[in-house]
DNA sequence: CGCTTAGTTGAGTTCGTTCAACGACTGTGG
DNA sequence: CCACAGTCGTTGAACGAACTCAACTAAGCG
């Protein structure tokens, strides 16, 4: 596949962006702003299919997603995939390679993604001058580990059409929150991306999909997954949703 | 089960942990450590399974554990159970509670443990006053995301026997870190919690440990598992260890 | 046009499950 | 002291979920 980046170091305005005016984010003061602003070094345009971080790598920046769907993953030698969780706009990437020194998995674009670059250099700074941001840091981690624990509760101890059911549920409710549906709510991802989430084979994986087809939850088509009730999927898995109010992200 | 907790307002200062001499563990300055020490209210004493947290509590505490081991979990309503990690010395346990409002999943004492109470409304403070330490915490939050992702690829892609022979590596090199081991390399557990953690059943779990006993990598004995060969665990597992220098606990 | 990727389906096999029974050990109460 | 219940570990047998293998369609692209 041909992949490209494209790195701006024209930067958007922190105070300019997109996301910040959605109702999921909370808001932030004009200092916090200003900082983050400062703290930004410039955006990143991938493609779709393009690895962004890989496993191993010491990378000097920290991104934060702008647009765009993608993945987190680890492998083991023989190429065994695990997908650990999806990342969408307003998600930290990067973190891990702050804490452990190198990359401890690798993201990859499901669509074009862009990001916000920010240079891990000056994350203590940040540390330094705004508390308020730092503790934000600390949620966002805790959020991923709050995800985490769901994602094992469920491979570890879900049946596959329950796994499944919770998957897309989890997508859809993250989606919908940021607002990334417009009519249809369209999930850009494959069966493969399923499996390798689900911890099934791809095989087992199409065939509990054209179960919740059957039953008129979702319809599959043109690489992607279309939900067609979110509620229902919830009730399947037996999950309550994530449950969180406003949520900061830098 | 009769439990006990025992509170006690005494505090060991700080500056006198027991934890801290140990070389896993990185070097507080004087500031830090008064400042740990100002933010500890008390010490907390629970017996072998007791519940420490649970789920959908509202604690006001933030807990670190002095001695003994346990671990988290989450349960389905139908009473499906996954264990999600397991809590050592140094590990700060409660921080959910302070980023999502409430436990989103219960923590168990496997043996007697001890715990240092701290109070959250009092964690800002810690944010405002000692950036370093509130890194650390972040850098906690990133550690313990590290080893969930591991466990998940685990549970995820792992044959049973990989999964078995990577839990007890890892409960083995973080217990030898911490110096839990004196001559005999013991980890107080039961094959329910094995199985519970591995997302398998516990007949299976049991035909699963019993192969790693043939090929005396592990004994199985009095409520709990002999670590024999810990080096060739991780070789079956294709586990590199966790890896980490010197790590930060509050 | 051939090549690749994504999805589908059937057949046979393997891995892990459930059910069931049993032994060893611990603690409790009579 | 014994009887009893409870927990933990062990094992065999039968079943079922999920796997691998294999073949095939449909769509997209150079």
């Amino acid at each position: 596949m041909v992949t490209s980046r494209s790195v701006n170091s024209f930067k958007t305005p922190c105070q300019q962006c997109p996301l910040r005016p959605l109702p999921h984010f909370r808001e932030f003061s004009r200092d916090e702003l200003e900082f983050v602003s400062s703290f930004k070094r410039g955006e990143l345009a991938v493609d779709a299919g393009s690895t962004i971080l890989v496993e191993g790598a010491h990378s000097a920046h920290l991104f934060t997603v702008l647009a765009g769907w993608g993945f987190r993953y680890k492998m083991l030698e023989d190429g065994r995939r695990q997908i650990l969780n999806y990342i969408m706009p307003g998600d930290l990437i990067g973190l891990q390679g702050t804490i452990a020194g190198e990359m401890q998995h690798s993201v990859e674009a499901l669509s074009p993604v862009s990001l916000c670059v920010f240079e891990r250099d000056r994350l203590m700074t940040l540390y330094n001058k705004h508390p308020s941001l730092a503790f934000d840091i600390t949620w966002i981690a805790a959020r991923e580990e709050r995800i985490l624990d769901e994602h094992l509760l469920s491979i570890g101890r879900r049946t596959a059409l329950e796994r499944a059911a919770y998957l897309i549920a989890f997508l859809f409710e993250r989606g919908r929150k940021l607002n990334l549906f417009n009519g249809r709510s369209f999930i850009p991802i494959t069966q493969q991306h399923i499996a390798d989430t689900l911890g099934l084979s791809i095989v087992h994986t199409n065939k509990t999909l054209k179960k919740l087809g059957e039953r008129r939850l979702i319809r599959w088509q043109e690489r992607g997954c279309e939900v067609l009730d979110g509620e229902e999927l919830m009730a399947i898995a037996g999950w309550e949703g994530l449950g969180e109010g406003k949520r900061p992200f830098i």
